[in-house]
RNA sequence: GGCCUGUUGGUGAAGCGGUUAACACACAUGCCUUUCACGCAUGCAUUCACGAGUUCAAAUCUCGUACAGGUCACCA
C-alpha cells in the first residue's frame, strides 16, 4: 500500500488537494502595514468583557491600518455551542461599534476566504491532515481517553513531564498494518502531529505585546483532529488564518502558551508564521488576592450588566480604550476637540501583566460622558433604560417629555455641567423630587433649622411678598436677598460672616429652607431653575407639605 | 509539580541605566459659591515586593527568594 493509499483509508473521501485551497484562497491585495486579524470566538453564550476587550483591539487594529478585521466562529466543540449564540455576539458587538469587515453575519457571511464557520470547513482541515499523512508527519492514534488519563496520573506520579511525547508516545511508533488493521476493524482514532521538537532546545519568538518571549520547544504530539472528525483549536487556528491571511493573531493570553506549539503547526504545514499579540487578562480583587475576571462569579464580567446599570456603551468602550494603552487618557486631555476614533493605538503601550478592573473608573468616565450630553440625549437614554427597567419613570418620563428635558436640562448645556449623573439607573434617584408622582418625602433635611413658624415665615414672605414668575436669575437672586433682609437675615455673606450675631442667619440659611421645603432635600442644582420648572402652583403645594 | 509571565502610592498606571518617580481615579484640606456639584489650588510613593550582584550611577541590567497570574484536555 502506498502511502497516499494509506492516507485515503484514514483520511477518506478527500474531495480536493491542499493545492486547490491554496489556488482558491489568494493572498489580499493590501498594504504591507495593513492588519488583517479576527475575532473568532466560540458561540457558548454571552459575551464578557474580557472578549469585549478583544473585540475592540482587534476590530481597532484593523481599521486604523487600513486592514481587515473579519468575524470566524469557532464551533468545533458542537456540545458547548448554543443556538443563537453567533446572533448575540454580533447584536453584542455592534452595540459597542464593534463590526466586522468579512466573515459571518447574521444572516449569513460576506468575503471570499469563506466557509467562516469552523464546522462547515471540515473538508479543508481533512486535505491537509491527509497531506501531513502523506508526508509522514502526522499519524492516527488509538489511545482512549482512560488510557490518556491513566498515563498522565502515571507520569504526574513520577513527577516527569505530563503529556503525549517522545517515549510515551506510543501510537507514534504503530506499523502501517497494525494501522490498517485496527482501521478495518473500525477503531476510532485521532490523529496527532508527529512533533519534531525536541523540549531541551529552547524557542524565541516575539509577541507584538509581551515583547521576547522564550519556552522550550513543543514536543507534544497534539491532537489535530478529534475522532468526530472535526479539529482541535490548534490546527484550525493554522489552517485557518493561514488560508485566510491573517497577519496578526490577537487573543487572550492564555494561549501564550500555546504559540509553541501553533508557530511548529505553521512550520510543518509549510506556512508563514503569523505575528501575536497576547492580551493581558482582566482581573479583579477577591479577598485580597487577584484572580482573572470571571463570568460565573463577576456580574461585571458580563456586557449585560453595563446594559442593567445603564453605563453608555460608549463610556464602557473609552474605559476598555484607557485599558487598552494607559496613555489614551492623556491624549484625549490633550486633544478635546478631536474624536476619539483618532487616536492611534499601539501594542507597544498595552498592558504586559493583568489589568486590573478599575470599576470607580468606568464610573467616573461614565459620568464625565453623560454631562457632555445634550438634555434630550439623556432623556433618550433615560427613556430606553427605564423602559426596560423601571416602569413607574418610563411612564412619567413618556407623559412629561418635554417637562423631563427642561428637568435634565439643569445646569447642562454650559461650560462646567454638572456631573451628578453617573449612569442612567441613578437617574431616578437624582430627579425624583421634580415629580408630583414621585414625590413623597420621608424626611426634610432642614439641618439645624427647626422652627416652623419661622420656616412659614419665609415662605410666606417670599412667595407672597417677592417671588416673580418674570424674573431671570439675577432678578430673582435680588428678591431672595431682599426678603431674606426683610425678616432680619443677612443678604450679604460678607456682611454676615463679619458680624454673625446681627443677623437670624445668611442668605445661605434663608435659601436652604426654600430648597428643603420644596424639595426636601438640602443639596439639589440650581434653586432657580428647578423654582421654574416647579411654577408658583406647585410650590405653594410643596410649602403646604412642608408644614404639616 | 513542570513550563512561562508579572510584582511601581488606597486603586489603575507611565517610566525601561542618570527625572523633583508622569498622569488618571479615589481620598483629604482650602478657595469660589445661596446648598450640592462643577472648577481651581494644595496634600497624598524619601521610594519602585524582598535579598544579593554588576555599575561612577539601578524602579530600570543579572541572579536568588517570596507572592500573584496563566498554562499543561478528543475545550476553545
Amino acid at each position: 500500500m502506498t502511502r497516499e493509499d494509506y492516507a485515503d483509508l484514514l483520511v477518506p473521501n478527500v474531495k480536493y488537494d491542499r493545492a486547490y485551497y491554496e489556488e482558491k484562497y489568494p493572498e489580499r491585495n493590501l498594504d504591507e502595514k495593513a492588519i488583517v486579524t479576527r475575532y473568532a470566538p466560540s458561540p457558548t453564550g454571552f459575551i464578557h468583557i474580557g472578549a469585549l476587550l478583544q473585540a475592540f483591539i482587534s476590530s481597532k487594529m484593523a481599521n486604523q491600518s487600513n486592514g481587515i478585521f473579519f468575524l470566524r466562529i469557532e464551533d468545533t466543540d458542537q456540545k458547548r455551542s448554543i443556538e443563537d449564540g453567533v446572533k448575540l455576539i454580533i447584536e453584542d458587538l455592534s452595540k459597542f461599534d464593534i463590526n466586522f469587515d468579512e466573515g459571518v453575519t447574521i444572516d449569513g457571511e460576506k468575503g471570499i476566504y469563506g466557509p467562516y464557520t469552523q464546522s462547515e470547513r471540515a473538508d479543508i482541515y481533512k486535505a491537509y491532515i491527509k497531506d501531513l499523512i502523506v508526508k509522514d508527519l502526522a499519524y492516527p492514534c488509538f489511545c482512549t481517553e482512560e488510557e490518556n488519563n491513566e498515563a498522565r496520573e502515571m507520569q504526574a506520579a513520577k513527577k516527569d513531564r505530563i503529556g503525549y511525547y517522545g517515549r510515551y508516545a506510543k501510537c507514534r511508533r504503530l506499523h502501517m498494518e497494525d494501522v490498517i488493521e485496527k482501521v478495518n476493524n473500525g477503531e476510532k482514532f485521532v490523529v496527532r502531529l508527529k512533533s519534531p521538537g525536541d523540549f531541551d532546545k529552547k524557542y524565541t519568538f516575539k509577541d507584538e505585546i509581551k515583547g521576547k518571549m522564550e519556552f522550550p520547544e513543543n514536543d507534544q504530539d497534539v491532537i489535530i483532529l478529534k475522532s468526530d472528525g472535526l479539529p482541535t483549536y490548534h490546527f484550525a487556528h493554522a489552517i485557518d488564518d493561514h488560508l485566510m491571511h491573517t497577519t496578526h493573531v490577537i487573543r487572550g493570553d492564555e494561549w501564550l502558551s500555546s504559540v509553541p506549539i501553533h508557530t511548529q503547526l505553521f512550520r510543518v504545514l509549510d506556512f508563514k508564521v503569523p505575528k501575536y499579540a497576547h492580551i493581558s487578562p482582566l482581573m479583579k480583587e477577591d479577598n485580597g488576592t487577584r484572580r482573572k475576571i470571571s463570568k460565573r462569579k463577576d456580574p461585571e464580567a458580563a456586557v449585560s450588566y453595563y446594559h442593567k446599570e445603564g453605563i453608555p456603551n460608549e463610556a464602557v468602550r473609552l474605559y476598555l480604550e484607557t485599558v487598552a494603552n494607559s496613555n489614551f487618557e492623556i491624549w484625549m486631555n490633550q486633544n478635546k476637540d478631536k474624536d476619539v476614533s483618532e487616536f492611534v493605538l499601539d501594542f507597544k503601550k498595552m498592558p504586559v501583566g493583568g489589568t486590573m478592573f478599575d470599576y470607580d473608573k468606568l464610573i467616573n468616565i461614565s459620568k464625565n460622558y453623560i454631562s457632555k450630553l445634550k438634555a434630550d440625549e439623556v432623556y433618550e437614554f433615560s427613556l430606553k433604560h427605564a423602559k426596560e427597567y423601571d416602569e413607574e419613570l418610563y411612564d412619567l418620563l413618556t407623559k412629561y417629555k418635554d417637562y423631563s428635558i427642561n428637568v435634565f436640562n439643569i445646569e447642562r448645556e454650559q461650560k462646567k455641567p454638572r456631573k451628578d449623573i453617573a449612569c442612567f439607573s441613578d437617574v431616578k434617584n437624582q430627579v425624583w423630587y421634580m415629580f408630583d408622582e414621585l414625590y413623597n418625602p420621608e424626611n426634610y433635611e432642614w439641618q439645624s433649622i427647626t422652627d416652623k413658624e419661622e420656616i412659614k415665615n419665609v415662605l410666606d414672605t417670599y412667595l407672597n411678598e417677592y417671588y416673580n414668575i418674570e424674573d431671570d436669575k439675577d432678578a430673582w437672586f435680588n428678591h431672595m436677598k431682599e426678603a431674606a433682609m426683610k425678616l432680619g437675615y443677612a443678604g450679604d455673606m460678607k456682611a454676615y460672616k463679619e458680624n454673625p450675631e446681627d443677623y437670624k442667619g445668611s442668605i445661605a440659611d434663608f435659601s436652604t429652607i426654600v430648597r428643603v421645603a420644596l424639595t426636601s432635600k438640602s443639596m439639589t442644582p440650581d434653586l432657580f431653575e428647578i423654582m421654574k420648572l416647579l411654577g408658583k402652583d406647585r410650590m405653594q403645594k410643596r410649602v403646604e407639605m412642608a408644614l404639616q
